[in-house]
DNA sequence: GTAGGGTTAG
């Protein structure tokens, strides 16, 4: 079916996007193909001389042209001549730039085809909502709509999901619900953009409900519902999804593996992403970028950095997301120094970084205490590069500056900022005055702390270690109170360990599992020989207003502890630990867990909220810094 | 010739 657009007026919206060429969308867009001004007429002469129609796509050429130029009358002669359908050859054209750099080329162009009258079709209304689609032109995407309905074509399925998807991604929410709620035919794909959708509100649940009600699902719909758990900070539940996909029997595709890939490195699955990996190998899924990308981010994340560096070093093609993470990954590793070694030689290879890049090299600079070098790359992000520092990049330099000890130059630069410090800005510099012992700068950063994010418990839990170690009981009293208060809770520590592709979580103080007896037992006994070795507990990390003699029984059922000792017990000699904590290893912990790699002579790897502790002969990988 | 997932930071 199609319809003449004749009696249509051309709405605004629509107009305002038909401005005039200008040489970056000549230059970007898909008129890089455009010759020479001459190739109507070239395409004129070759119908006339040889007597031989022109291709579609020679066509669509002409048509480019005149998207952006006055000669739209011309090239429809031309078209007619060649005898090709005139609205196939406007579709193909509108389809390429909707897929080109400048998708708002197809949106210009369709408003030329309505100001002329030209006879449309389904084609092309799918492919300029596509143009919509990508601009996130939620507006231009209501015209469009407009247009449909009054042309006959709402009840097309193809036309309603696209229409629905454009809702989505623009953020129309109202008009998605109207719309979906009023289809009267839906088909997978309809419901999977309701997955998209809903993931996107942040209603995992419900897209779960949804998933689960839906009268037919295929690997997207399976796929989508991963991601969303992964997107969601679900990433047991994306396993576990995973797990009776394969169930099904149904075959992950490249996308699939992306979600799972990502849930591994959130859970530090390392079993699993192994699996994936020989699995993605297995079905040629090395050659796509985003595949290897994400499998090398799983392995940094799962403290295998060799593994990591030889995913990198194989990858035909590496993106600057692939240098980037890489970089990072070095520096969450403890080497901060290869991290920006990696750095300079991307940079010899002309490689251009990107904001996310510097967040790593800064992460690095950080954890070595290098202030200048990080200055450097501070400054050079903005003069030599064109990336506007983002607050994250303001957080690492506060970061920086704060654990090197220059809190005051730390709080000028916050003061100094052109964006409003946020909750990670002011966090570092609280962090920063914890490890120097600066009470009065910790109150100023809790000042701006209890304003910007009054429910996040690690801020109390700071700042009450602070006013304990400088021996203000009373102070630290307060901040207790307050938190009650406030109805703010500590997250309770929790570790966990994988074997054999089963998690055992520890949580503090925590003496439900089988084998806590056992734990006890063992726990002791390296107890006694870190004793010898110069071991004295750490009180001052424990809050509670409790005896000294309770506080070191807590201290030793640290989670982290916990699972060390469990996994010590239930592993062969020499295998290394590995170990996940959901908060960051408390100084204790750390001290202890040196001592234990040497006495057991194992490497154990903690992975704690920021960064990986590598213990091995009695050292960390972090080098006390951290 | 038309519609629906994906990578580094957080």
């Amino acid at each position: 079916m199609s319809v003449y657009a004749h009696s249509l007026p051309v709405p605004e919206t629509l107009q305002t996007n038909s401005r005039n060429p200008t040489p970056e969308t000549l230059e970007n867009g898909l008129l890089r193909t455009f010759k020479s001004p001459f190739e109507l007429k070239q395409i004129h002469a070759q119908i006339i001389k040889t007597n031989t129609p022109p291709s579609v796509l020679q066509l669509s050429h002409v048509a480019s042209i005149c998207a952006l130029t006055s000669s739209f009358p011309y090239a429809r002669t031309i078209i007619h001549l060649s005898g090709k359908h005139e609205t196939a050859v406007w579709n193909s054209c509108l389809k390429d730039f909707a897929q080109s750099e400048s998708p708002d080329d197809a949106v210009r162009l369709f408003s030329r085809l309505c100001e002329h009258g030209i006879c449309l079709d389904a084609f092309t209304f799918s492919f300029v909502l596509k143009a919509c689609t990508k601009l996130l032109d939620g507006l231009g995407g209501r015209v469009i709509h407009g247009f449909i309905e009054k042309l006959g074509f709402q009840s097309n399925l193809y036309l309603q999901n696209s229409l629905v998807h454009l809702y989505v991604v623009s953020g129309e929410i109202d008009s998605v619900r109207q719309l979906f709620d009023k289809m009267p035919d839906r088909d997978v794909v309809s419901w999977n953009i309701m997955i998209k959708h809903l993931v996107k509100m942040g209603n995992v649940d419900e897209a779960y409900n949804l998933f689960s009600m839906m009268p037919e699902r295929n690997v997207r719909s399976w796929t989508s519902m991963i991601m969303g758990f992964v997107q969601c900070g679900k990433p047991k539940e994306a396993v576990d999804l995973f797990t009776k996909m394969e169930e099904e029997k149904l075959c992950p595709n490249e996308v699939t593996v992306v979600a799972v890939l990502s849930a591994c490195a959130d859970l530090g699955a390392l079993d699993l992403g192994k699996k994936i990996h020989e699995f993605a190998n297995r079905s040629g899924f090395k050659r796509n970028i985003r595949v290897c990308n994400t499998l090398l981010d799983m392995y940094i994340k799962c403290g295998c950095l060799v593994a990591a560096y030889s995913v990198f070093e194989e990858m035909e093609q590496k993106t600057i997301v692939s240098w980037s993470a890489m970089i990072q990954g070095l520096a969450i590793n403890g080497k901060g120094e290869e991290a920006l070694i990696l750095f300079s030689k991307m940079i010899h290879l002309q490689i251009k970084p990107n904001g996310v890049t510097f967040i790593g090299l800064l992460y690095a600079c950080s954890h070595m205490g290098l202030v200048h070098k990080g200055r450097q790359y501070f400054a050079s992000m903005s003069r030599d590069y064109g990336i506007v520092p983002q607050i994250e990049h303001y957080g690492c330099m506060v970061d920086l500056l704060s654990r090197a000890g220059l809190l005051k130059e730390a709080h000028e630069f916050i003061k100094s900022m052109h964006i409003k410090p946020n909750g990670v800005v002011w966090g570092a510099l609280l962090g920063g005055c914890r490890v120097h012992k600066n009470v009065e700068l910790a109150e100023e950063a809790i000042k701006h702390l209890l304003e910007l994010d009054p429910l996040n418990d690690g801020y109390y839990v700071v700042l009450s270690n602070i006013y304990a170690e400088a021996k203000r009981w009373e102070d630290a009293a307060r901040v207790r109170k307050l938190m009650r208060e406030k109805g703010v809770k500590k997250t309770p520590g929790s570790s966990s360990i994988s074997l054999d592709g089963v998690v055992h979580e520890f949580v503090a103080g925590d003496d439900s599992h089988p084998q806590t007896e056992v734990i006890q037992q063992t726990w002791e006994k390296l107890l006694e020989e870190m004793r010898l070795r110069g071991y004295v507990p750490n009180t001052s990390v424990v809050l509670l207003d409790i005896e000294e003699s309770e506080k070191v029984r807590f201290l030793y059922r640290h989670s982290e502890k916990l699972a060390v000792v469990f996994g010590l017990i239930n592993t062969a000699n020499g295998t290394p630990i590995r170990v996940m904590k959901n908060l960051r290893v408390c100084e204790d912990c750390h001290a202890a867990l040196k001592l234990i790699s040497e006495i057991v002579d194992r490497k154990i790897v903690v992975r704690d909220r920021n960064r990986f502790h590598c213990f091995e002969n009695g050292v960390c990988s972090c080098k006390d810094f951290w």
